[in-house]
DNA sequence: CTGAAAGCGCTTACAG
DNA sequence: CTGAAAGCGCTTACAG
């Protein structure tokens, strides 16, 4: 591989002078400036990055962190549209993306990911924090390293959806069709923090209907299909007079809506049936989800903008990306429990 | 940051001695070793990736290619099934994985792309090759840089679903159940090589069924949901009795379930229908979606044990995963077009 | 406008 | 068993 002083040597000027060429500092001859240039085209000439990281103390590498906090993230549509989001940004910066997946429980820290932050390989970082108490960042934060956090972290800068207002956003398109008695299917409490703010969104559109949030029924699911197909079928059982079922994940919806059929009650007929997050496949279950939308792809967007934005020595406020309601042909008006008897 | 001499002068003893021991090179005092240890510990020092990189030429960094080929890639599941595979395997041996999305298209190279597998900084690189035309791998090939292919690759090195096999059987399930009259929905020849492969599994698994395999319609979609409804319409329109339809990926299965509803028929009671890839949600279709499983994480596994191989001074032998056909309830006995007239 | 030289932080023959 | 010293390939004050 043919290095800086190869060039230097075939264009009869220094390094110095090849280096600066390179970097595009002005006050050149243009004729050095041509000697450099064809004499890097000649040779095929690459700077080697790790030489230049070295020097500059810069790598254009930013590390993009999933947190093993939960199952499977690469199988989450919502993370992999995030890492999309980040990629189209990066790439059009000129930033390479490392990714990182840290064990982050709380009894043993992950080695590799701790070296791996103080390596010094790394521009900055780009990390999911699901809650706040398991914060990847914290490590990055105390060695100074640029970060943004995407969801609950605890850093200054962060990105997320603005949860609250989905909760509510969902809940008032059931209570404005009709529906007063909704069973709720959410995780445990410790899973996630952005459901707590779904719920808070949900009491508030309650209360302003005057319902009763606290008599609605719950059960808690564990994010998967056949869960969601698990508590739709207890909620159904010992609430027949459910309207509606509001599912704080698209694919507990999958579940509730095949178990809901099952069970003889046609969607949105007799029971109307929402999810949260829109994955792909939403718009084409049978009927199609109502849901919403996270707006994945821009959050991971706009994650990678403020951190560029605090490269460039910026200050970026804090983002919440407001939900997008996606009002499909899985809800509808509320039929009273009378009617289908 | 703490650096190596400040490690060794603390311990008092050379920067040599403080990297040997770092990197446990025999024969040295245990009381050398634990002093070194001991300065580690207190300065809380941390080896300096780039400065190692330089020195050593090993980066520890491989990259994963994911081409632009075709739409999407973040959002296509077998890919980020492979990509989780090579990352179980990256993690554990303590390698980082850089994600690069190159564009391929024919005409422009992608610089940035080759500038990276130039640069120095890529220990491997696993790449996923559509097809040989646009390989991903002729760069990092020609620089002589370890690299092992995915798919259809030119590389000596590989690791590939079985799609013949995949197709041959599906076809064989189908044709065992005594459907004769089958749909095919697949994508134009152009924008994948596996496919081909498919169809001339399926035809095999024909001729030996003495069914004539070019006397099947077929209609090409471009593996979205609603293109696999546009041609399900089409060819049960055109082709009333159509018992089956065998489609090339799952997404277009769902179109295709979606659109046999529609029109009225029951699945699989009137008309059977098939997948490809086992996407997760395929199990929880209305019906559940009988399917090939291409076992992306086990490709990704794979692929990455073989790199490291590679990087050992291995020469690990191409690898053909065989198909495992997940048989559910969207395809069933073969009922004569008569009985559902 | 251009160059000599030091330095980034590590590793590795080579001596002893 | 341990160390002095060169070298990896770049960049950057500092001179001129």
């Amino acid at each position: 591989m043919p290095t800086l002083e190869d060039v230097s040597k075939r264009a009869g000027v220094s390094t110095a002078t090849a280096s600066k060429v390179l970097s595009n500092t002005p006050y050149f001859t243009d004729e050095t400036r041509q000697k450099v240039m064809q004499a890097v085209k000649e040779l095929g000439y690459i700077p080697n990055l790790a030489a230049r990281a070295l020097s500059t103390g810069k790598t254009h590498i930013i590390a993009v962190v999933f947190p093993y906090v939960y199952e499977a993230i690469f199988t989450d549509p919502n993370v992999m549209h995030i890492l999309a989001g980040i990629e189209t940004e990066c790439t059009s910066r000129g930033y390479n993306i490392l990714l990182s997946t840290p064990n982050l429980s709380a009894n043993e820290v992950d080695h590799h990911y701790l070296q791996l932050i103080q390596s010094g390989y790394l521009d900055g970082i780009l990390a999911i924090d699901a809650y706040p108490e398991a914060s990847a960042l914290e490590p990055a934060q105390a060695k100074g390293i640029p970060s943004v956090a995407i969801g609950y972290g605890t850093t200054d800068h962060y990105v997320r959806h603005n949860d609250r207002a989905g909760g509510r956003a969902i809940g008032e398109h059931l209570l404005a069709l009709g529906h007063t008695q909704i069973g709720i299917i959410d995780v445990p409490e410790v899973m996630n923090y952005g459901v707590q703010e779904r719920l808070i969104g949900l009491r508030t559109a309650c209360v302003e209907a005057n319902i009763d949030f606290e008599a609605l029924p719950i059960r808690h699911g564990d994010w998967s299909t056949a869960s969601g197909a698990k508590c739709a079928a207890e909620l159904l059982t010992t609430h027949p007079d459910l309207t509606a079922l509001l599912c704080m994940n698209d694919r507990m919806a999958m579940g509730a809506i095949q178990q809901t059929r099952e069970m003889g009650r046609d969607i949105p007929g007799d029971l109307s049936i929402t999810g949260y997050d829109d994955i792909p496949t939403a718009a084409f279950l049978v009927p199609p989800l109502t849901t919403v939308s996270q707006r994945a792809p821009e959050q991971g967007q706009v994650a990678a903008r403020m951190l560029f934005d605090i490269l460039d020595g910026g200050k970026p406020d804090p983002v919440e990306l407001p939900p997008q309601l996606m009002v499909r042909q899985s809800s509808g008006p509320a039929t009273w429990p009378l009617n289908t008897m």
